[in-house]
DNA sequence: CCGTTATAGTTTCATCTGAAACCATTTGCA
DNA sequence: TGCAAATGGTTTCAGATGAAACTATAACGG
């Protein structure tokens, strides 16, 4: 990985990155839908709301890296299944405050737990060492590519 | 991230990790779609077949961890924009033997400076104590990982 | 050998997704 | 004020994607 300046795909860090992540993504994914009818991006958004209520749907497009098109379609979808409320903020008109339902909490207290032993399956192949690197590391990358992303966009 | 207790959606592992592929990738697969009008399925065939001449469709998806599906569309597009041939194996007439044309061959000497130039960029927020971790701790957790999505597929 | 089963690859269909167009409301400023 | 531009959010359309059905060929077991 270090540069090589041969270009070998299974070496290749965006390559391996784009795998695990998917791989990682997909079993919950199914977990997750299979035992709650719940896709990833319903997900994220009722996780957000468990932590933050009465979000708007940009805020919650900011704190999930959704875009507001994936935002109004998983709030719609969970307003369908009765797990997350929406008003109309008071001093704007145009902004929605969005909250959980019970049934969202109960969603929401459900999923949480399983969302952190996946997170543990995972942290479990690594030692404490390993664990604190990988998290410095992911930190380092993320601020800085999502600051790019942000400028080029 | 190491064994919290409480979710928070931006300290989540897998969510961190979807959103640091993501990132990479699309920036990546903007740039290839517009100065090559590659896709980034079938940059990574064009990838795989540079380095390995003559594979099988089959081959081609596990080296790339595409599913079939997805190999033979990526194989459909490129051999209509001549850049990929595919012949009949010999020994079994079901298998295809892909190749690069020279136009392929020509694409490939093009773009995979360009993705090493992009890993370098992303690596380059690293020192090089924190490369060396990182590329062990993807590796630990691809081997893991791909091992229980095997079992479990 | 011959029929069943497995494998390589493609096609179909239904769903997902992103970009752009759109509507409603608010903000900024002439 | 009042009108152009910006913002919050939804809808529409087109392309991407995955699962399952399908075709063709090969392997295997009686």
């Amino acid at each position: 990985m270090t540069g090589q300046t041969l270009l070998e795909l299974e070496n290749f860090l965006p390559y391996r990155l784009s795998v695990l992540s998917n791989t990682v993504s997909l079993a919950i994914a199914r977990e997750y839908e299979d035992r709650f009818q719940l896709s990833i991006t319903e997900w994220r958004v009722v996780a957000v709301l468990g932590r933050y209520d009465g979000l708007s749907a940009r805020e919650v497009a900011e704190r999930t890296a959704m875009d507001k098109v994936a935002v109004s379609r998983a709030v719609a979808a969970l307003m369908k299944d009765g797990r997350v409320r929406r008003a109309t903020a008071a001093h704007d008109k145009r902004q929605s405050v969005l909250s959980l339902t019970a049934k969202g909490r109960k969603v929401h207290a459900e999923v949480a737990p399983l969302a952190l032993q996946h997170e543990q399956r995972l942290l479990a192949h690594l030692d404490a060492e390993e664990q604190s690197w990988l998290a410095r590391i992911l930190e380092k990358l993320l601020q800085a590519e999502q600051e790019l992303a942000r400028r080029g966009a």
